[in-house]
DNA sequence: ACAAAAGTGTTCCTCATACACCCATGA
DNA sequence: TCATGGGTGTATGAGGAACACTTTTGT
């Protein structure tokens, strides 16, 4: 301490990095999906340790020297989830001085997009109690959502952490993102149709869309390449399997 | 570094803050206006100390304890050109390992807008040899932009660290930003009469837009308010001056 | 009167919306 | 042949682009 004072007394740099104390960087990760039955949901883990214990909270973990934020991000995903090669944007830092009741922690949000033909390869970690995907559903009052477990059980009480904001600014993030882009490409599967593309989108949005004016909208954006192949379900018409288009990779 | 290790071994919590090396944080800000001229202007220091003495780079500093990054975004603006009360919004975490040759140093970018009417106000720390806003042209290779001092005279060579990206990267933001709000209030002095928002826009965009187009778009939005005051310039037809609507407050 | 910038009206065109309708399939 | 979802056409209206025009001032 009395070395940073002298160094500023005699007009030094304050650029060093070395004298002044340092936070720890974590990730901490919204990984969404939309599930078969076309039910927007986010990951959650039941914490097992202090803090937080017993509480519900989103996977998340410390950036390693070596790595950038994004490189941990992805490292996190994997360790915590067994999933690789998914959609992977940075939301932005949470950083409130006592977020952390441990010590002093700067957290980088990320979104994670994760398609729903790859909801069964996640193996969950062993740090957590439990891991579920959560059935987030829109409210009005804040935090502007409630979380349902698969069995259908509310999650009560707000998340642990700031994990309520960093949720609820993802899901901003989601519903911005399914406007503009406009395809949550990241929540498709490799080979998709136009109806399945729609689902998710409705399910992010909340609210239902118009056939036609959907259809024109992806074909004339030239986001789409259809292949050769069809999808046959139930009793009606096969529907015509698509791509993204080049440069549209999911894994970008 | 055993201790860790054990910590691990034993299945501990890989959730501890302490154990891990930490990195220094900083943000670095991309302080953007338009100049009375019309052209769109961006703050670079030229810097005394190593690394990168005597190169340009955006202006930046470390995140102390206590605070957060948006807190020390706004103290290091404040620092470095006096200037308090303007739009500051977080572009994205920079964090390549080795973006800082001294040490392990991620970065948050933040974009700073800054009113015309304000420039004057800016005084200049004293950690830069020189410190000035430098007009910002675009161009089609990268960087994606030239730079040019006050006086006239090309800023040769890379930024500084990794400055160029981030650079490119709030240009970019800015861009987006105008389209979409589509006015930047932070860019608007208090009062402003619609010209003036124009000039704005299309210094930032780099095209010309069409007047009619402009005013009756911003009216319809209803994100100014007129007042009673007119703006009286030169010979001809007085401009009504307008603020931000109630919402768009240029603090937030 | 004229220049310069403020401010408005008009026409054209594109595109989103809503809705109706046809198509292909399994049962 | 019927139910189901895939896929397409068409009318309507809102909003953006381009351009011409009027208004108000200082000189």
């Amino acid at each position: 301490m009395a070395k940073i004072t002298t160094r500023r007394e005699r007009g030094g740099s304050e650029q060093d990095p070395a004298v002044y104390p340092r936070p720890s960087v974590a990730v901490d990760l919204v990984v969404a999906s939309v599930s078969a039955e076309g039910a927007l949901v986010v990951l959650l883990l039941k914490r097992k340790e202090r803090p937080f214990a017993g509480r519900w909270a989103l996977p998340g973990g410390f950036v390693h020297q070596g790595e950038s934020v994004g490189m941990a991000a992805a490292r996190v995903l994997r360790e915590k989830t067994g999933l690789d090669d998914v959609e992977l944007d940075e939301l932005r830092t949470f950083s409130e001085p006592d977020r952390d009741p441990r010590a002093w922690v700067i957290s980088v949000a990320h979104l994670a997009l994760v398609p729903a033909d790859r909801l069964s390869d996640v193996k969950p970690g062993r740090a957590a109690e439990d891991a579920q995907f959560c059935l987030l559903a829109p409210r009005d009052e804040p935090p502007g959502f409630t979380l349902r477990t698969a069995a259908g059980a509310v999650i009560e009480g707000p998340l642990g952490f700031d994990h309520d904001s960093i949720l609820a600014h993802g899901l901003s993030r989601l519903r911005h993102r399914v406007t503009t882009t406009p395809l949550a490409f990241g929540l498709l599967p490799r080979r998709f149709t136009l109806s399945e593309a729609q689902r998710i989108v409705e399910a992010i949005l909340g609210r239902k869309l118009d056939k036609a004016a959907f259809r024109t909208k992806i074909l004339s954006l030239g986001l789409v390449r259809p292949t050769e192949e069809e999808k046959r379900g139930g009793a009606h018409r096969p529907a015509k399997l698509y791509v993204a288009a080049k440069g549209w990779d999911v894994a970008r």
